[in-house]
DNA sequence: AGATTTTATCTACAATGTAGAACAAATATC
DNA sequence: GATATTTGTTCTACATTGTAGATAAAATCT
């Protein structure tokens, strides 16, 4: 693991990329956030964390072919890294293991 | 709920305060830290995310009574308010929901 | 009283969170 | 084939959190 730690946001951008598999785009991920937790959030603030985890090498990115649908523009498609997927096993590692030394937040685990 | 969210750094602060019950106080809080995540901090960040917490209801404090140790200051001692504990399980709950749905982050639940 | 210890408070700056406006690239329609 | 419409991204800016170090305050020891 590197030294750097995933925001709280990021985090959940991250979970919403890992969640969509192939159909991870700003939109949908956007769309994806709401749909998860009720939080309702700017286009713009997604992009621009997809941006910075893209920069930090959590993700990476390409431009997808035009779909049929109806017109607009071409999504930008967003895949986990090994990296990412790395920082989110991390991440959840961490609470886990504080979770379960408080009673009251302590998940029971098989 | 309200409508505000925990930082990561606020939300592993906050856990620490829970973990250590009578004794949360800054410095304690930044060893604990660094003994549960191996993450060293510098006192003033572990301070200052104590003082937002409490601005916004996390947690509560009050100066504690000196020790017989040595000498040195008089602790901070916090505490986890109703309203901290809400949003430590909110936060929870959501993480634990999404990654139910990631086979690779699913936690097996009792 | 002065030295030493423990701890908190203050000040600043960097990184992340958040929003909205502007812009671009598709398709449909006439 | 020009223009309206749709879908989506990129750009710009500012607020909130994350992070550090220096400074100051209270306590005990000698």
């Amino acid at each position: 693991m590197g030294k750097e730690y995933l925001g709280e946001f990021e985090e959940l951008i991250l979970l919403m990329v890992t969640l969509l598999k192939e159909e991870a785009y700003g939109l949908g991920i956007c769309e994806e956030l709401k749909k998860q937790t009720g939080r309702s959030t700017a286009i713009g603030a997604v992009h621009a964390t997809l941006n910075r985890l893209e920069n930090k090498g959590f993700v990476e990115s390409y431009l997808g072919d035009p779909t049929k649908e109806r017109g607009g523009r071409r999504k930008r498609l967003y895949t986990l890294t090994a990296y990412g997927r790395e920082a989110l096993v991390y991440s959840r590692d961490i609470r886990v293991n504080i979770w379960t030394q408080i009673p009251e937040l302590a998940i029971k685990i098989l």
